[in-house]
DNA sequence: CCAAAAATGGACTGTCCAGTCCATTTTTGG
DNA sequence: CCAAAAATGGACTGGACAGTCCATTTTTGG
């Protein structure tokens, strides 16, 4: 759709995409409207146009930062993973964060649970996403295992899944309640879970 | 609103709330206008401000509506809950019934995604819908307690929100991959950490 | 049987919104 | 320095949609 770039046109892109990114993960794709994305980010309507093919295509650039910013985020917490006692500072990093940002959500299964049924596409890259994220905390598992900090029985790809389940239920739950509970209790399951595995 | 509703006039009604829980449920309560309600109903618009004072008002009877067929459905399962087999039983139920509704996600749930943050009303109410959904998944557990199957250090109301968070995060999961293996994932987890508490 | 209440029909309004179009300004690169 | 490309401005369109309004038909209950 665009030629070059200049670094003046990533800057103006970039802006709009994380502004649509907070307005979206605070109301929804369906209920943020192309105006209310000019208003935040001062830009008009051409530039949207000029930079974004549609409503969908600036949408499905909002589940790719919102990709980006968990897999950084998760990474840094999994990708060294060595201990049930990480895995708890994991664990409490998540909490943290889900009441930081006011116990509204997961940014992905908001996205997931709004489009899955509306957009192909979009359910297919959220999938992704999903699965990119269970690959890292699969990855962090699959550390412990090799170092011999959970038996070699350990499933660390179907318990992935599962904790990641775990993570995007208990953050509806305390969305819906509006208190982090829920997500602590479904995570204290999860690690429990986990720790019957450990050697 | 009404004074009195005739069997005529509360059949209509009913035909609208089931007609808009099925579109709400296939789009989203946002994607579903009142045209398509007067469409799948044969009702006229009049009919439909007759019956409820706006929109919101009927996405209310259809959180109602869905909340009760929820409860019905697992309550069958979990009033009588005396064995892990039963527990079993409950957990190939639900993961049949998301395989024949099409893997299309959890009505309460998605709803709960879709509205919490923008009515404070629907929120209130899907909190008390989940309440009470955890609320038959507990009774369930207390009396496994009380027959000595589970042991008394258990926990059944942290529990049961876990498993409900379990179930929320597989079928969004699922939804997502359009597969109903991260839903069983997730109630393998939750029903594996329960048996740490078999007596 | 008949007046009041309930149920239904359907046109109309005002607004919001995605997308189009054409023009102007700014930057780039030779 | 200048032409081409990139970036920006903003009016306009056509449709969708929630909600209003007034009328007619049907049912109820005394």
């Amino acid at each position: 759709m665009k030629r070059t770039l200049t670094p003046r046109g990533a800057a103006t892109k970039r802006r709009i995409v994380e502004a649509a990114a907070e307005l979206i993960y605070a109301k929804g794709a369906e209920r943020v409207s192309l105006d209310e994305v000019m208003e935040a980010t001062g830009a008009s309507r051409s530039q949207l146009y000029h930079y974004f093919a549609n409503k969908d295509a600036l949408v499905r650039e909002v589940i790719e930062i919102q990709t980006t910013r968990i897999l950084e985020a998760n990474s840094g917490h999994l990708e060294h993973l060595d201990s049930f006692e990480a895995l708890r500072v994991w664990r409490d990093a998540l909490i943290a964060a889900n009441r930081a940002g006011g116990v509204r959500g997961c940014p992905l299964g908001s996205l997931a649970n709004e489009l899955a049924a509306h957009s192909e596409e979009a359910r297919h890259q959220l999938d992704q996403s999903f699965a990119a994220w269970g690959t890292v905390i699969e990855k962090g598992l699959c550390r412990m295992r090799e170092r011999g900090q959970i038996k070699a029985s350990a499933n660390p790809k179907a318990m992935s899944v599962a904790i990641l389940a775990a993570i995007q239920g208990g953050i509806l739950l305390s969305k819906t309640a509006r208190d982090s509970q829920p997500l602590e209790l479904a995570l204290d399951m999860a690690l429990n879970h986990l720790e019957r595995f450990a050697a």
